[in-house]
DNA sequence: TAAACATAGTGAATTTTTTACCAAAGGAGT
DNA sequence: ACTCCTTTGGTAAAAAATTCACTATGTTTA
């Protein structure tokens, strides 16, 4: 029932609202004009405008946006209403940090299972989250009903383990490793690459010098 | 003396094709198409001729790319023949994990400084850099000649931490704070918001449905 | 050596994304 | 209740990015 594509950048640039909103809340600020917003993110006001735009009208003409009720669409919106549970697949410092980390255990992301198959990880703990051999990846998938697999393991690896996730029914997976995964078009990939980043800055620092 | 304005995408691209040819040239294959790159990392053969075409003409008609020859202009126009100096700011899971990342150390990227201002951090080590107190972060930079700052910190200090880099004289920011930072124009400034791309699968997942 | 073949490079067409603009709508002041 | 002010939502225009389709140019084979 997809009606619209919605640009990535689209997506992107709301959960950036998203997380400017919430500073606007905490600060106590109950509406907002899009070209606040704009300025606050570094985009143009029509850009807000016409990526709210896709989903509906959200604001009042004369006043702009109400804080608390535009961050109650947006929610919506991201489908952060709703429970998402993660496995980590890989407990190296990267998948430890990222099972660490409080920005993902917000909104609605629980992660469920850190997995690795080093035989000197298994057993320690990471906050509440003990790492499990990886070879319970497809039990847990299914007990917890996993919906998102986040792969950090290396890049030899990384296929293998996508597509073991993939079979376990996971829906979406977000790739660390330096590797071009393959998988079945109804599953939602999203790659992170780390040194990319930096390839990308070297890139801008060298060219027009 | 820039000449074209290089879009982002195509950046990002290079450097996965970057990646992609050195698999090629580690299992010993000379010559690759577009067509062969275009399909290895999932995007069309003529994408990867204009990428290309940005700037020159590295390939032979009728035969394709020497694997090693390519990978020579892509290491120059990814300005990777060049050292590049870093300081991670932040020395907390993410700032460690990636201070230990052998992709960032890779390829000219030299990790010089890793700061905190945690006196409990500071003295450990993370392989051969020791965790020092964040005061040194102007010294350092200098000392060492600092072209690329990271920025780990908390989101609260993360502008703080931001502005004393710039000052300090460093030329690229690469941000993991959740937060919007203000740089001067002259600087660069890439923005890795981990939590962000956890909300992008969250609307993909429930976007048409 | 010529014909057949493969594939890069490139201008044009298409699609996508962003920006610009303005009419419509709501609120505030008188 | 009317006028003025502000800001949205929508449409049109512009710009940017991608794809298409063709030409040019090497290589290989007969």
């Amino acid at each position: 029932m997809k009606v619209f594509k919605i640009p990535e950048a689209t997506v992107v640039r709301l959960s950036i609202y998203f997380r400017q909103l919430h500073y606007l809340k905490d600060a106590g600020i109950e509406t907002v004009s899009s070209e606040e917003i704009a300025n606050s993110v570094g985009v143009s006001s029509a850009q807000v405008r016409k990526d709210l735009a896709y989903f509906g009208e959200f604001g009042t003409r004369g006043v702009g946006y109400r804080v608390e009720e535009l961050l109650g669409y947006l929610t919506k919106i991201l489908g952060l209403d709703q429970k998402w549970n993660i496995v980590i697949v890989g407990a190296g410092k990267l998948g430890s940090a990222l099972a660490l980390y409080q920005g993902f255990r917000e909104w609605g992301f629980t992660i469920n299972a850190v997995l690795d198959s080093d035989e000197a990880k298994i057993g320690q703990s990471l906050d509440d989250i003990k790492i499990e051999p990886v070879e319970l990846l497809e039990r847990r998938v299914n007990e917890h009903g996993i919906n998102i697999g986040i792969v950090t393991v290396p890049a030899v690896n990384a296929q293998e383990v996508t597509d073991r996730l993939v079979q376990a029914g996971v829906s979406a997976i977000l790739n660390f490793a330096p590797r071009v995964l393959r998988v079945p078009n109804d599953i939602i990939l999203r790659n992170v690459d780390l040194s990319a980043n930096l390839k990308v800055l070297s890139f801008n620092l060298s060219y027009n010098k």
